[in-house]
DNA sequence: ATGAAAGCGCTAACAA
DNA sequence: TTGTTAGCGCTTTCAT
């Protein structure tokens, strides 16, 4: 705020006009159409107008006509207060993001959005700021919110403490985080299959002395990349060359791959847990003078829209962010309905190569 | 999908463990606690308990501490439905963003949720996808989620709409458009002087043949900075070099910036509408074998993330984004509480010099 | 400082 | 196919 003080010239009218006036409107028109309202204008009883808007059937083609038109005609809205409170359904699903400012996740977002509105929901959206007891207080908050279902992407809380703070939802669903089929349905990326791919391409690309930025300690993915990494290391016969952890921002990428730079100096390729990591990786390559994709090897994960905006352009493992976020709310949909217990969907990385390989 | 079913391995494991059981919980805890239970509790009236939960005074400090207890033991969440169903608020205020996917925009999200919260409020977010009519629709479709008020970024909607649009909701605070003051609250950034302080910038490191790549042309901000721009070009005895409109992405920043290389070749400067567009601008020339900054310089709007991870970094203006979301979440609950008729804030944007210039 | 009564607008359950 | 009755859980209003 002092910041703000200082660089922001701020403009504040004040007018007293109608001071009295509580919640005033520039114009107060359709006061409180109420169900009974369209009831009355349709001449039937408000309980068949609530049955032809929820479309329950029962009701003649020619009475729905007239509560159709009644409605329309006084621009009915129906109150999701009184429908929540009698129902117990809120026709709205909670989505936990760790970091909306991470550019993974507003594709995730986009997707989540898109299917959740094709199916009469909204999102509330929770941001987590990457603090796993912040985690446990927000999908709290989601069912004082009496949200129909959760879900929660890259959830870092602890498994006894997730599966706790989930039992109390109708319905959940986990993207990127495995959990038994009772607690919640899954969307995971194959990251160890993924790792493995990247492994295998730089080895091809004749690197062998390959260290990883691997994201933080309590990421589920950032676990399975690294069992497929040293895998598939394995396999060609050899080690990681180094490894730090640290969050999945480009800043701190960026003094994290300082660090391995300055730790082992011979390293000729970087794996990173995801492609805000590699960017700042590219950073610290950058002010250390070593060159791209020459000296060493450079290799993300997520394939956000800036990878491929770069300079040189980021060879990364695409994940689908919008179709999982879709294919969660579609699977949550169907939890909460028990139409049938659906559990997990496991998608598989892309490599798509660039200039930094 | 079909693109998912070619891309994705697809593992859905059905079952059908207690296929009868509706809606089942892991564990149905605290089945349904209200108000008369926690009354029960405390020996007191559910009145007195609501008086105390909504902090209204009115309660001795020691039957205070008592309900507060017994709603604390119970684990007593208030239901919302109730709640807004008698009081006819919701707590939750909706915004309205053009399109999350741009950097720009989750920032923004960042500092109204965190205002938001803190005021006890949550937030209900949409996304227009930059999308005109949709965006009426998404107004309309907040006021039948009965937000207590909505807040609108870079609305797209013509005066007369948007006006009526805005009516029926009990308060409006739009974010980088202006509006009077009984209609909305406004956060706008000067984008006039930024402008200006651009075209200054360039003048100064000797650039003469300036092109301008517009945004789209409904955008109010747009034509500020065109107003800032021609009045300062005026100001040096020069003139705008080229002109392309486009949408604020960094794909189609590409492809207007092509044209704009095309059709006038000799620029050596490029002012883009955002930094999107700028980053697309930076491709284009790249494409076409154009070094930045010595043979064009380049400039962008808003200092996103992305900014300065570049390379060459990108010269730009930067804009407070989590400040203004802060802030307009604060005067919209200042509007809706009519304590005071704050109007406006205006927030001139920072010249950031990289290495575009 | 506290309580009793009423009702917000809707839909579940039961008639007809 | 349609209507009646009741009540979801809270807060507003009015009383004490």
């Amino acid at each position: 705020m002092v910041f703000l003080q200082i660089v922001l010239v701020i403009v504040i009218a004040i007018s007293a006009i109608r001071e009295t006036v509580p919640l005033s409107r520039t114009k107060e028109p359709e006061a409180k159409i109420t169900i009974a309202d369209v009831a009355r204008a349709a001449g039937v009883s408000p309980m068949t107008v609530s049955r032809v808007l929820n479309d329950q059937g029962g009701a003649s083609a020619e009475t729905t006509q007239r509560i159709l038109l009644a409605a329309n005609e006084l621009n009915y809205r129906p109150n999701p207060f009184a429908r929540g409170l009698r129902s117990d359904r809120s026709r709205t699903i909670g989505l936990l993001v760790p970091d909306i400012t991470n550019p993974f996740f507003p594709e995730v977002i986009r997707g989540a959005e898109d299917a959740a509105s094709a199916a009469g929901y909204n999102l509330l959206l929770s941001n987590v700021v990457e603090n796993s007891k912040r985690e446990g207080e927000l999908i709290e908050a989601l069912l004082r919110h009496r949200v129909d279902g959760i879900i929660v992407c890259s959830a870092r809380l602890p498994d006894a403490a997730l599966h706790k703070a989930l039992a109390h939802h109708r319905a959940a669903v986990l993207i990127n985080r495995e959990a038994p089929p009772e607690v919640a349905g899954t969307i995971v990326t194959d990251y160890e299959t993924g790792a493995s791919r990247a492994i295998d391409h730089l080895v091809e690309r004749g690197r062998r002395r390959i260290a990883i930025i691997a994201g933080p300690r309590s990421s589920f993915g950032g676990k399975s990349r690294l069992v497929g990494i040293r895998k598939t290391l394995a396999v060609h016969g050899l080690k990681a060359h180094g490894i730090v952890y640290c969050d999945p921002t480009a800043a701190i990428g960026q003094t994290a791959a300082a660090q391995l730079l300055a730790e082992t100096p011979d390293i000729d390729a970087l794996v990173c847990y995801n492609d805000l990591n590699a960017i700042g990786a590219m950073k610290a390559c950058r002010a250390a003078g070593i060159s791209i994709p020459e000296q060493i090897a450079l290799i993300g994960f997520d394939d956000i829209p800036a990878a491929e905006l770069l300079s040189p352009a980021l060879t990364t493992l695409r994940v689908q962010k919008r179709e999982m976020g879709e294919e969660a709310v579609r699977l949550l949909l169907s939890r909460i309905a028990t139409k049938n217990r659906q559990h997990g969907i496991v998608i598989v990385p892309e490599l798509i190569v660039r200039e930094t390989t």
